[in-house]
DNA sequence: TCCATTTGGTTTAGCGCTAAACTATATAGT
DNA sequence: ACTATATAGTTTAGCGCTAAACCAAATGGA
């Protein structure tokens, strides 16, 4: 009981800290939310519906269209309309947004190893595994 | 490389998913934010200034302004100017926020219990120190 | 004594998030 | 064919957070 209040104060802390860092290191008014629909659409490939890419965030698709709008209005992403059906719309990563991308991962790859030079990988490594139970326990849960 | 990538993502998601669940355990209108402050107050004793508690929060000064004004508008908190100090402010927990924060606390055990019958609670424990070890050179690092 | 610096707190702009209300389009059942 | 329901996306209110500008009070050195 005081383990589990332990561990999500934890978590709830390095969430925090470790996503200012991230940001920081990142090019001027780039976001973690942003980067990661670029990365999402850069490994998964194109034409995802803002709602599907909500939902692979695990956000709601209200925070996503505010997301895509920032995106959209640096060009970094291009929005249009499904042909087939009048109420989706099809993203796609541009040409500049995975140049952004790349130069995110870049600005951001010192900071990690940095990291991992003081403090031990492996370790770090061992925890995944639980917390993705973790994730997907509070994932079936929450419906 | 990508296990510290993946490390972070699923900080990430598990601070986003756990803070959604307690808070909806939670009595209507309290935050994790909120309640912290309130936990806070009630184990480490009164007369905390605000700048202190915010320290100890891990958040900007302007963030706990927010948080306590909140806390002030419910009288759950008391706050008074310092007598000796024109600047400071003394933040006290009132009887009010005491049994708000004991509400918060059994709300929120049973998803806590369930969790710890559902997955394996050594495993967790284990990580913490990890996570600790995590947290503190984020913290050191942040200048 | 006076002025520069430091420190505590507030405010504002901006981004992220949720929940809920709302619009518009598609689909299924009668 | 018409109506009810489901689905995609937008908008709004509200809370949390940062960073930076700002005000007021304390402090320290010339």
């Amino acid at each position: 009981m005081e383990a589990a209040f332990g561990f999500f104060n934890e978590i709830g802390i390095i969430a925090q800290l470790s996503g200012m860092a991230l940001e920081n290191a990142m090019p001027e008014g780039m976001t973690l939310a942003q980067f990661s629909v670029l990365n999402h659409l850069s490994r998964m490939g194109e034409g995802w519906t803002p709602q599907r890419i909500a939902q692979a965030m695990q956000v709601t698709k209200g925070a996503m269209t505010g997301t895509l709008k920032h995106l959209e209005g640096k060009e970094l992403v291009v929005i249009v309309p499904d042909e087939s059906d009048g109420r989706v719309k099809r993203v796609s990563i541009s040409p500049e947004g995975r140049a952004m991308r790349e130069a995110c991962i870049a600005a951001v790859a010192p900071l990690m190893q940095e990291m991992m030079q003081d403090l031990d990988i492996k370790n770090i490594a061992r925890t995944v595994p639980v917390l993705a139970a973790v994730r997907a326990w509070l994932d079936a849960r929450r419906n």
